[in-house]
DNA sequence: TTGTAGGCGTTATCAT
DNA sequence: ATGATAACGCCTACAA
């Protein structure tokens, strides 16, 4: 355990036989130095293997080149089957990566962890703050906002703050999908909807109930939080209290998948009995079977946009407030 | 854009009217301040909403109360469906959170991704380093060990570096699911490997060898490296290449998905013509058409190990270099 | 128990 | 073009 000491600027500097502002300025890519003596500090800073010491850096700069990603939930639900976290996550690596920034992954799913969230964020530890979903109307956004740190987040937020968010087009998609039940003659359409503290939740909803209610036809609605089990659940009921269903939109893939099962399990026949489309196009939905139906969101380019977004903000730029990426209607088996 | 300055130990000292040091004392909860004094710098803090500026903190303690999380791998694949990679991190962030650390995860999958990993981990930016899977004889965790910074692998390193590592018994598993198929009447055993130049797949491979030879019978293989496609394709191979094979041991649930979809279009029944049996147990596995029979490993339980491994490490307590945790046969109906 | 003062490794502002 | 030198905000002997 030989923990050599690190060098230090002082050191370059001495066996490079120049001053401790030469070797800064050669480190940081400053053109105004001569020739021979960026020669000669590059040879002296391979020789000692001099890495800069980024807490004395940000010290003086007070940028911390890194931002953090949030994920408000609890943690058994940030890594589940549906990928979109996951997903999130190596966006905003990639974009991250690219600016030479590192990211730091906070969960924060109990009370507690979104207190050390706070603390960390407002204490600005980080260049930036990237919130991956919000539930119900958190204030920390916000707040962030107000100190001038740069935020942005994923999904509208809840509670009417004013910071920037990327989304993708839930009512979009899902009036698309709705529509494409009805093309196909279904009228007897139900939904399997998602949890309503979350936008994602309410906005496939109102896609749902717009739809419907435009084409004058009667919703039929169960309750899920977008995992299998909530599915299976909410499949029963519709089939309890809706038997004539002749459709169902689940707001999520793995709820679909769920509704699948359970529906085979009733002994319907998908799709002929009942069609099903769902929403995510997690990999698995190529699989089930029959294979599904479902809603596209481009969820790694939803992680790269926020990120860009962000970036922007620190870079001085003006951005959107809200910026919509497309959903895309996936036809496989189902529907 | 109010950037107020944020308050310093300075401020809160002459708010309190106390000196800097005590300030700090306060702050990292020494003993030795009087109660009521204690309570005045409390409420300065509060006050001014102080936050200690890690930066400087880390600059002087040398400390930076963060560990890297580093997946080498291209960024595709560690977010994939299997669930490995997010288990990881899950795990790694509960356990962190309890140590009040920050988790910086770092995502290397081009050459210059390992190039600011190597950079960024030798400059001593984070107190530790966790490698969630290695590929080849990656050198890293050995340069970084030998520099005297807290390493841990997932999975023993190829290469022979010598680094503590946590990692799951494939070939226990392999064995037991191996064996169950022999008890069950399977004599015609094939296997779709993973990946060679990765331990999981090098294992799960030696563990299918073993349990074949020591039963006497004739290995059957065909290699993929973990994924839905490259197990379909594997299957194909070994339908070629063997049809009278009565059994499939795939060394992830993902191949195993995709045996079980390619022997249902080639018409084998599974399990009664063909049993399949997978690895990894992910949440699809309990939902496939039949439902997957396959061999658990505590993915999330991983992460934590890791994650403690290093916690004693960077605590100066001696570990063992090794630590294996259970796996354990789900019976379902695949098999 | 409390305060004083030095230093952690950089960057940035001046001179030179 | 290069070199002193003063911050940056905090911790920690050491002194009182």
């Amino acid at each position: 355990m030989t923990t050599a000491q690190r060098p230090t600027l002082e050191a370059v500097a001495r066996r490079a036989g120049v001053s401790r502002a030469t070797v800064s300025r050669v480190v940081n890519g400053s053109t105004t130095v001569a020739g021979p003596i960026q020669e000669a500090v590059r040879r002296a800073v391979a020789e000692l293997g001099y890495v800069p010491n980024l807490a004395a850096r940000s010290l003086v700069t007070q940028r911390t080149d890194s931002v953090a990603l949030v994920m408000p939930e609890e943690a058994t639900r940030v890594f589940s089957d549906d990928q979109v976290f996951p997903g999130i996550i190596r966006g905003a690596a990639q974009e991250l990566e690219a600016a030479d920034k590192q990211l730091v992954l906070m969960l924060a799913g109990s009370p507690a962890g979104h207190a050390r969230v706070e603390r960390y964020t407002t204490g600005r530890h980080v260049d930036g703050v990237l919130f991956a979903s919000l539930h119900g109307a958190d204030p920390l956004p916000g707040k962030l906002a107000q100190l001038g740190i740069p935020v942005v987040c994923s999904g509208r937020p809840l509670g009417g703050a004013d910071v920037p968010y990327v989304d993708v087009d839930h009512v979009g998609g899902v009036s698309r999908a709705v529509r494409h039940l009805i093309t196909n003659g279904r009228r007897r359409i139900a939904t399997i909807a998602g949890p309503q503290d979350m936008v994602a939740g309410i906005e496939r909803l109102a896609g749902y109930r717009n739809t419907i209610a435009e084409a004058g036809l009667t919703e039929r609605v169960a309750y899920g939080d977008f995992t299998r089990e909530s599915g299976a659940r909410a499949m029963h009921q519709l089939l309890d209290e809706h038997p004539d269903l002749d459709a169902v939109f689940a707001a999520s893939d793995l709820m679909a998948h769920a509704a699948l099962r359970t529906l085979r399990e009733a002994g319907r026949r998908v799709p002929q009995d009942v069609a099903v489309i769902g929403f995510d196009d997690i990999e698995t939905a190529a699989y089930t079977d029959p294979p599904l139906t479902t809603v596209r969101q481009p969820i790694v380019e939803l992680g790269r946009a926020l990120t860009r977004q962000l970036l922007r903000i620190t870079a001085g730029e003006e951005i959107d407030e809200a910026l919509i990426l497309p959903t895309e209607l996936v036809l496989r088996e189902s529907a």
